[in-house]
DNA sequence: AATGAATGAGACTTCATTCAT
DNA sequence: CATGAATGAAGTCTCATTCAT
């Protein structure tokens, strides 16, 4: 059990790594359309041409980071999947623990977030496709009786999708985002009515 | 009994109303940033000179439409306050009907909507705000016993936004809207799991 | 007989008409690549900005200059057509007129030749087009036997335009064109040998 | 009887040839002012300061390609003097076997010749000398009488290359070049009219 | 003999905005 | 009330060339 070796590290694979650090920077304080080249590379500490060594474009640069997003998006996702198996007293917890891992991952890198979720052009696919991802899960979930059958899957995706937009953007400390974490799980689970008696 | 008072149509406010409904076309089609002044007096048909006989910027023009939208909303907001008489029986069609007036709002003028709440700059403020008066709202209601008080009024307040977030950008018949804001409403009031038993 | 009435000079065209003319000036002193926007507005007397106000791009003002003197160099070869009961003793007077026609065509606006048949890009074409039209030509005339049938009319076209590539850049006084041009009919009429005998 | 002596291939020596024939292909195929030293080194196989070492700068080699055709194209044109004992009957077929000579010079090595000859900036200065080569040529075969002489030899020097302008640019197969450079003799000699009679 | 990495200088083009009429 | 004409400032991107190894 060793730390990870760190991928290669010529001088070109590190100059790669500060322009997509300020890129992110620049790109989640700026967004994409008022960020200028000039201000990455500021940031950067390169030249401009630098900077089109390693992206070919603005765009592509952008492009980069929020697939970069999209990524971990999709993985977190995939993780979060109910197993039929659990426990009806423990459901919640379960739910707040997906919403939890969702969170922290907004927050591990916020303004990587800002770009990938937040933040248009890109915002509107990432969130088309987590709804899809989500809602296959739910689905899924459905079949195992873990919710209610009687709406479509993709709605209650949604509602996950929304919730996430909600609170993914707030500065919070790992407690107060695990309090957040479960009541988004009871919101989403329980709904907003008081209990009956 | 008199005629309606007609609207002051001097030549100016027509140009102006003109300039209006082409930057909110442009706006939601393009977005601020990349909207450009040339395109909007293209659509309105005039020169770029008239422009700023009407706005004294690109940035003026976009507050002017994205207040606008603030306006209705805060307004279907206010009326949206629940009656705490309300029998308990009819509380889910009463907050599926609040959704509804949501959507019928946002469906209404699809392009000024589309400026006013997803599109940065202004979609964050407008976001902050609408949490701010339904907030208002819930805590009332919370005092009424018609939501659960073991949950801040602020987090109910971003669940329903958050449903907006979702569905609001919906092309959907009158009728499909009204399904949409039931289907809101049950997963408002009721969460996702399925009923006991 | 009134002398043209000048077409309408408002501002707008008298710009036009300097950018066009700097534009030739430059186009024809740098080529076509090596020319950049900020020289030809320069020697307008304008700033860049507005040379996109009456151009599209840098190459739309060149293809404007190109054709200005496709233009002209078509008419002149229209002009050209032989009449087939032209005496025999003045037949080689009337290509020398012909020649004189085109040499001078090609000296009243050195720059815009140099432009249009000197320097690529569109030199090509422009040579290209003007063998095409000239071999129209040719081709009635050798049908009226005033050329030879033995070649093809598009080899002899080639002969005349390989003749204005060579003495269409030169520097050369009135009467001087008028002897060059005399020149060239006597060797495109009956070449280098020396009359038997 | 010695194997042929090995030219000097030090890997040196091979890269520079490899960056002289990409220099000529891509200078042919885009123009100076187009070629990027991009293309030639990638075409070459090597890397941008590779170019360096073997050419100051592109201009350099830009003339070092230029230079290699003119080198030819003098040794051609000094071979083509025409002995003046040669007999009257076989004069335009050895005109013709002169401009066989230089339309397989210039279709041995498209490329080149599109440089050398056709291009700017280095086409103009090619054909000055041209001229000046064959008009010593044609001053001398005046002399023997074999031209015409009331004209100077450098307009006969000039309709020579301005056929091979003409024709020295055209896809030919061995067969069709021998036919063009007849008619091209045929053109050169006796003109266009048709014969008397 | 060759290259990975970088850059100074500058090109074309765009756009919000204004002046003079 | 409106426009024809113009521009200051800036943005993205390219390219020949060089440094350090």
């Amino acid at each position: 059990m060793s730390a990870p070796v760190p991928a290669e590290t010529t001088k070109g694979e590190r100059t790669r790594e500060r322009l997509r650090r300020a890129a992110t920077r620049v790109f989640a304080r700026e967004g994409y359309e008022a960020t200028r080249v000039a201000d990455i590379v500021r940031e950067a500490g390169v030249t401009q041409p630098t900077f089109y060594l390693y992206f070919a474009s603005k765009e592509a640069a952008y492009e980069d980071r929020v697939e970069a997003f999209r990524q971990r998006l999709q993985q977190t996702t995939l993780g979060n999947l109910l197993d039929p198996s659990i426990p009806h007293a423990e459901f919640t917890d379960r739910v707040a623990l997906s919403f939890r891992r969702f969170l922290d991952l907004m927050a591990e890198d916020r303004e990587l977030t800002e770009i990938g979720f937040f933040q248009p052009p890109g915002c509107t696919i990432t969130k088309a496709r987590l709804v899809h991802w989500v809602a296959d899960n739910i689905a899924r979930e459905q079949a195992d009786r873990l919710f209610r059958g009687d709406l479509p899957a993709e709605l209650i995706a949604r509602l996950l999708v929304g919730l996430l937009e909600q609170f993914g953007r707030m500065e919070a400390s790992d407690d107060r985002r695990r309090e957040l974490a479960r009541a988004c799980a009871e919101l989403f689970c329980h709904g907003t009515r008081p209990p009956p008696g």
